[in-house]
DNA sequence: TATGAATGAGATTTCATTCAT
DNA sequence: CATGAATGAAATCTCATTCAT
């Protein structure tokens, strides 16, 4: 028992070279199981099939990441509008969480985010920019509601959530060091609070 | 000549439908020639390689685009800075030009930069950033020589850069309306140019 | 007219250096004639097929050579034996007429025996082996009647055949200046002759 | 684990039969595990590819027969040349060895040697005939010093190497009965051993 | 727990050749 | 005289996956 949970291991470990270097699509199993001193049966042994290999990498990280996001989301929905412009330090405080869940599985993310073409997981950044989408969907018309002659443009809500959770992708994939991560970050999570409202709201004709 | 021709385009077309279904790698050479009444040699007539009928789709929308693209980089790159954040009729008149050689061969560039993972075009929306990034960073340090106690902070200049190119990849991506696609750029590029030097200079220590 | 014998050149021309470069089988049509500026059709035109082109280099000068070895073997059938050994100079005067005609197309002779496998004339060196066998065969009957006690051995009157020609497939391969191919052959032949009945000859039991 | 050689064995089998009637490049891959009732996947398996299939038939073979040659050059090499002439015994030790390691392996053998064209093994003749020009080289040199007025003669040096070597492919592809080979060698050995000094050194002018 | 064997389907690519024009 | 288009057959090779042992 010891010594398949090694061997699970290593498995995992050649995968991460394997699907770094070559991508999902042109990952060969055959490969992966010889660098680690073993067969193709062995991953069949240990996981359902090519994408259960890539998701035994790549899912808890997702998952610890998924549900900061998430109950980030959760809390601001229930907070009042103002409050969200104001507390500058709530959304420092969702960076800090955020950045170091990142960062400790950042070989394992950056497989998710630029390797992933090909299996199951292709869509995971689109998928999270509905999330997002939809949680500020919430926030914004509330908002809306609040401004005479004005309402929600669906085109820019969507795409400041694409700005923004591209603004972590592109953390993650260009800066290598976590503590410089946060240094950036948070100018520009600043920036994006502070003009989201105006961008994402039009006049109501 | 007419067949020829004819049976050219038919290739195109097919292989423009495979492509988008199933993305550059996964996509079957056998199945466009079929689906084109033809046999797989005729596309190694027709085209160098699989890469090179991705290219006959792609190459000539991909170089219109470019080019205006490197145009307005190289007289932007002429000008005083100070023209540079005032006169944002120039940015108008660049997404106005922009914007219709981009819906002009939309499926095309939709293939570029969504479906071509595994071909000899992954990267270059990677390119193009990189490329926006330099010209940027010229006029970054000009005006950085201008402000005492700043410099250029490299991270965000190349972030930017990476907004800039991804609002126009998402535009296309998102919005099937040429028309709907300019009004949403032009409230998107005043703000980032109203905004970029702030973000990407940094107190000089 | 001019034109035509012109592009039937230009195909030869290219055709050489890609049968010497690749071999026959892995040689391209496709490419000797893009080479020469010419479509595939057109090798099809002026030449039966692939051992057509191949033919179009090969057999003239082959049929030169075949021609002075035909003759000089129906020379020696009809000598006396004893004029063979002691007449030297009818071997040397042989070798001023074969080198000449040898190396006045070594080219086209280098890929005859170098880069003909896959082609008709694979074995042309095997026939003409043969060829020398039963022209031998002959003059060492005679000589063997005349010796009481001894007979043909045939695997060495094989043997010798094979030495005596790739005495020349050597030379022309390995040694680009004629004079010296002349030079070198002489005392090759010379010792050939000494020696050949010596060998050939065996005890009747 | 009977089975598994059992059709490893079945293919290399089918492999020689194949090799041997097409030649290696016209070999086709599907045919010989077609008629092994496998396919082609499983010579994947077992072979690293075409090349890999061609060397497990022959490798061994090849193996057995140049260890005998390089120990029978080394052994030489030691000798003094005065030894090398007049023991013919060494010699015909030597054909005693390397004859029956030859007709051990006999197909095999004569797929390297007329079957081999474009595979990786094309060569292994010219290789053979230089090592043995290397061998006898150092033999030759040390002859010439003793005899005043004499060098060796770089072009029959090869050549005698190229006749010697072309004995012995001459024997195994021409003689099929072992025994016969051996009484075949024997005097061909004489008369090279005897002659090889005279032909290979020349006056220095 | 994992191997070793093998499948079966499919991939891209290459080629000599043909033929209407 | 030669093109341009296309065929049709085959080639080698790769792969994820399965399964008896």
């Amino acid at each position: 028992m010891n010594e398949n949970l090694e061997n699970r291991q290593k498995l995992i470990d050649c995968a991460k070279k394997e699907f770094m270097e070559k991508g999902f699509s042109k990952a060969s199993l055959r490969k992966i199981s010889a660098d680690a001193g073993l067969t193709t049966g062995a991953i069949y042994f240990f996981f359902k099939d090519k994408n259960g290999l890539f998701g035994a990498i790549v899912d808890e990280p997702l998952n610890k990441v998924m549900q900061i996001v998430m109950t980030h989301y959760s809390a601001e929905q229930q907070e009042d509008f103002s409050v969200y412009e104001q507390s500058s330090g709530d959304h420092d405080e969702f960076a800090e969480q955020l950045i170091p869940a990142m960062y400790e599985n950042r070989d394992a993310l950056l497989l998710l985010l630029e390797k992933s073409a090909g299996s199951r997981y292709e869509d995971t950044v689109d998928k999270i920019i509905n999330l997002t989408d939809q949680a500020y969907a919430e926030l914004a018309k509330k908002y809306a509601a609040s401004c005479p002659g004005k309402k929600v443009d669906e085109y820019m809500l969507h795409w400041f959530s694409h700005v923004q959770i591209n603004a972590f992708v592109h953390l993650i994939t260009h800066e290598p060091d976590e503590k410089k991560a946060l240094k950036h970050i948070k100018p520009i999570i600043d920036y994006m609070v502070k003009e989201w409202i105006e961008l994402t709201l039009e006049d109501d004709v």
